[in-house]
DNA sequence: TCCAACAGTATCTTTAGTGATACTATATTA
DNA sequence: TAATATAGTATCACTAAAGATACTGTTGGA
């Protein structure tokens, strides 16, 4: 059985997507190409150092974007998007879709009940 | 620009599908229909009633799902998507089979790692 | 008379996630 | 001489999520 508990592999999928930041870092990288640290830092209003560091990590471990390090001062960091890391574009996109549907749904509803 | 952090609704969708039990509810409504609460219950081994109701009570919240609530003794309580909720059902798709693929491709790279 | 089934609540504890702040190193610039 | 830029760490605090356990109410059946 495809979507049983034990076989679903919905949460393989989501254990990446989620994360307040990840989504965002994931989707710049996307439409941006190739970018440094504190690229992303300044696109992303709010994110602190450490969260972005955290994020970045954790999105490297998994293969989905990939770190390189030049060795020179002041430090130069970039983080792009690994062919694997490509993959999860439809599925970013999708749910961007369906986000911005979710918008308006909601904002019906509060029609609805507002007359 | 579409994919701004602020114009980002990939957020208004996960926050929906996250949380360790959800996406399993809604493939769970998706492939069997109409479920009692202890049905759903029995289906996720390991999960609390607080935990089922809290998930479920989000889900209809958001409009997700439906409740029916039958005034017999003992109770009976039956839950389904809604029609809007079905619409979830690409999205949750696209990501169980992703997560899939990502199981392989972790396997590959364990057996990389081991020769 | 007491227990099981159903669909939950209520309460407490543990764990994970998030955030704020201060700190590191080095070279260039003012 | 001191500030600035870069890409981080380290530490502490706070909140949200998750989990364990006990409890509620009614009815039918043993």
């Amino acid at each position: 059985m495809k979507y049983e508990p034990n076989a679903c592999r919905v949460e393989d999928a989501l254990s990446i997507l989620v994360g307040k930041w990840k989504p965002i870092i994931l989707l710049h990288l996307l439409n941006h190409g190739t970018q440094r640290f504190n690229e992303l830092k300044r696109s992303m209003p709010g994110i602190t150092q450490k969260m972005l560091t955290k994020q970045l990590r954790e999105l490297e471990e998994e293969d989905i974007i990939e770190r390189v390090v030049y060795p020179v001062v002041p430090p130069k960091v970039e983080y792009s998007m690994t062919e694997y890391g490509k993959s999860l574009q439809p599925i970013l996109e999708a749910m961007h879709d369906w986000g911005v549907k979710h918008t308006l749904h909601k904002q019906e509803k509060l029609q609805e009940e507002n007359g």
